[in-house]
DNA sequence: GCAAAAGTGTTAATCTTACACCCATGC
DNA sequence: GCATGGGTGTAAGATTAACACTTTTGC
């Protein structure tokens, strides 16, 4: 056991005795989902090593000693994104051997849910963009089996828990949250049975307001019910 | 990016000059799970540290360098039961600064199924027992907590796939499932129905055979089917 | 023949799916 | 008045839940 071997000692004589253990990094690699022109969109950037020339990757950075797993995720968040107010999950930890080219790295994946309309980002300037899901190439590292690995994780919890909604600006009709959950699932779904299931959920608060600006007829719009605020 | 600050940096340097992340331990922990006498049990080992005095905590091992996550987790099974044959599954990395009082240990939770009657352990020489999870006080560590998501997620996963089968003996009737099913959900499950949902699942394969030396009418021998095994 | 568990089917309730028409708005 | 999407209900099918009697075996 990792902690019975730990305590036999003094962590100084520990560190030096096992210093091998200590050579393994740890990273929290975060997969960050958009929402926009009808289409899930995650945010990457360019990969910067030889090894993955052209290639993509996500968002990342080694845990640092004082800071917890969520913690980090929630830095590496903040640092790209400039957003401290987010859906954050913890998904599954990746430590192959050889999945990093410049030594041991073992990874800890997170996805998260934010609003791109409400929170622009200042993309322009370091290669960091908004992918459309259905338009990725291979990714650097094992990033493409951490996306994938999240991705279908967010399509099984959607279907019971109201996190969708950390996609979605703080007032939205019944179609825009209907298009939200055909980009996720990747199928698409009859307006009358999504209602009656969404309704049955009673997650939505009916704000009494209405759509505006719009060539058609405008739709109610709703919010989530503040209780389930994530 | 932990990828990309490890690229502008030999191995050497990036070491000595974030020595700090790698006083990070990384270890795993098996919820080891077995059933008999109709109870899930779970194998646990008396805690040797001064502040868990009396306690009980899970099985782990630091990760070694060369060795990627389910490997140490194989390793750890096989270390501590002798088997190496076993289904085991990662639940979830658990990274609380101060979870382990003699340092930081990011551990990495799996949990595995094993059939307790078939491979008999060496258990009475080094105070590794099986306790029924219906009878556990707090565990060393935050162990309760690890002990309590793999259940969890053991009780979902058990729904929608062949997995119990593998803390049964390889032939079993259909009574000794349904109370297995019911030791681990911790509810009472009608009979009729749990064998009509059961051979809808199209799991079992019939191996016209009966249970014997029984004291009353005895049931039909199942198997699972070979295909499914895990 | 009695104790113990095996084996088996029907009904009601619930949930899911498929499907089509009229309505409100902007132009 | 036409284009666009909003809003709504029903019937068939599938799934789930509740429930009881007869059979086989060992003793």
């Amino acid at each position: 056991m990792a902690e019975k071997d730990l305590l036999l000692k003094t962590a100084e004589t520990e560190k030096i005795s096992h210093i091998d253990y200590f050579n393994i990094a740890i990273s929290v690699d975060c997969v960050i989902f958009g929402y926009e022109d009808k289409e899930l969109k995650v945010l990457l950037i360019k990969s910067d090593l030889k090894e993955f020339e052209g290639m993509y990757s996500l968002l990342g950075d080694l845990i640092r000693p004082g800071e917890d797993l969520d913690a980090a995720s929630y830095r590496v968040l903040k640092e790209r994104t400039g957003l401290d107010d987010v859906y954050l999950e913890q998904v599954h930890a990746f430590g192959s051997i050889n999945r990093h080219p410049s030594g041991r790295v073992i990874t800890i994946a997170y996805y998260s849910l934010i609003d791109i309309g409400h929170h622009k980002l200042q993309l322009s300037h370091n290669e960091l963009n908004w992918h459309s899901i259905n338009e990725l190439g291979k990714l650097a590292f094992d990033h493409s089996l951490i996306l994938e690995t999240c991705l279908k994780q967010l399509r099984e919890r959607i279907e019971d828990h109201p996190i969708v909604f950390n996609l979605l600006p703080e007032k939205f009709s019944l179609r825009q949250l209907q298009e939200l959950y055909e980009a996720i699932l990747g199928v698409e779904l009859d307006r009358r049975n999504f209602r009656k299931k969404i309704s049955l959920k009673g997650w939505l608060k009916d704000l009494n307001e209405m759509e505006k600006n719009l060539s058609h007829r405008p739709g109610k719009l709703y919010t989530l019910k503040s209780k389930l605020k994530t």
